[in-house]
DNA sequence: CGCGCCAACTGGTTAAGACCACTCTATCTG
DNA sequence: CAGATAGAGTGGTCTTAACCAGTTGGCGCG
């Protein structure tokens, strides 16, 4: 999915445009964009194409292509107060780590986070909690080469995608992620202070950096009476 | 509306193949199938693309596309194939619907469709059934001004908002949705055909039109084992 | 007999170009 | 001056034709 080439670049060089620009400017036509980043049509319309899935893009037959309705993305938050990757105030919660240590990245790890199976993966399981209640927990697994040096109480507040910003020059850029219904199982009961079978949404989430690099897989899972999931859509044609 | 005619062509003969087959089987290779239907291979691969983003089939690079498990993975913002929760086959979901009525708005609905309390609103509970299995229930609310004259037999198949549309002129274009983890309870559980407290995906959505007048008010419960949503998310600056 | 290599599959990406359909605008005509 | 119209620009679809990259299995060599 992420071969591509030129696709990507393509498909970055959008975005760097989108994020100069306010919602609903147009952009370059087609075939200009074509002559100036030296590609095909089709590949330049694969690469709109993703962008328009994912709401930043809006397309209109006759007149253009724009910057979608809702700028900044952040599809997707999460009550109480925050979204899923900005969680509350800075000093509301923090983290218990459970796990913090290096494994082998073996067959599945491997094909996650596009290594070699041999390559070493820091693996980092730990608990949130906010205001003294424990919320979720989330299971991180990351090429160790990205991290070298990092220690346990690194992860247990602050801003995790802005440490890697800062201390390891990884610069967080886009994620995909996927929710479902799910129930705790004894252990994840015990940690989140709930019944067992108690209700809970599952998250896995894939990120990348600017360069496309996998930065981590995580699998998460957050209580269920403690957090929803709020999106916006917007459809162009038919649905049903 | 759903664009291209060949592409239409080549998507309805894959949804047919797959109808007939069992998940995990094989579908003939790309060039194969472009002799077969006198396409070029980007046109069979883009109704392919568009099959595997529905997570109908499964592609394996060197070994071949194959059909998919029978789970339904969403994109959560609105894609040109499908909205949230109508497979992008039709012709392959149909609905029982349970119930079909008007009923006065009342002080809560009328919040939320903002409508007078004593303002008719056509309820309609329909059951979501994919190849032969109950998928999702849905309760939906709508100002019974907006759809005069509908019956019960336009909700059971076809793209319901194309029919909004073009029967009524109400151009379904934006909706505000929130997820949450859930479980079944006894009357649920029957109709969906699963064990009671199975984990669920609870949905609320409000819908408005073009000119910002709300279309309708639904609330849905999937399956766990059956949905999942998917989203692409693009960051900005800092997050946890 | 066993191992390794290579050929023939498979899907993955890109190119270049043609033509259609829609939208806007500037110009021509009444 | 107002309306109709033609053209230019836009995205929408499709074709032909390569080449790249994994996977598999059979053939030949050791």
């Amino acid at each position: 999915m992420r071969a591509g080439l030129k696709r990507d670049r393509v498909r970055d060089f959008l975005l760097d445009f989108i994020a100069d620009k306010r919602p609903g400017e147009a952009i370059p036509s087609e075939r200009d964009l074509c002559k100036e980043l030296g590609v095909s049509r089709p590949t330049l319309r694969a690469a709109i194409d993703d962008l328009v899935r994912s709401g930043l893009l809006v397309r209109e037959h006759g007149r253009g292509t724009f910057t979608g309705p809702h700028r900044v993305t952040q599809a997707l938050s999460a009550t109480p107060s925050g979204s899923f990757y900005a969680p509350p105030a800075e000093g509301h919660w923090q983290s218990r780590i459970l796990e913090f240590g290096l494994i082998p990245a073996g067959p599945q790890l491997a094909t996650r986070l596009q290594l070699s199976p041999a390559a070493p993966v820091l693996r980092v399981v730990r608990l949130r909690i906010v205001d003294d209640e424990p919320m979720a927990i989330e299971r991180i697994q990351l090429p160790h080469a990205l991290v070298e040096g990092l220690v346990p109480a690194d992860m247990e507040s602050g801003s995790f995608y802005r440490l890697l910003r800062e201390r390891f020059g990884v610069d967080v850029r886009t994620a995909v992620q996927t929710i479902e219904a799910t129930v705790t199982d004894e252990t994840e009961a015990e940690l989140l202070n709930v019944p067992q079978h108690f209700p809970a949404l599952g998250v896995e989430r894939t990120t990348r950096d600017a360069d496309g690099r996998i930065v981590e897989f995580v699998r998460s899972m957050y209580r269920g009476d403690r957090y929803r999931v709020t999106s916006e859509l917007y459809f162009d044609a038919d649905s049903g």
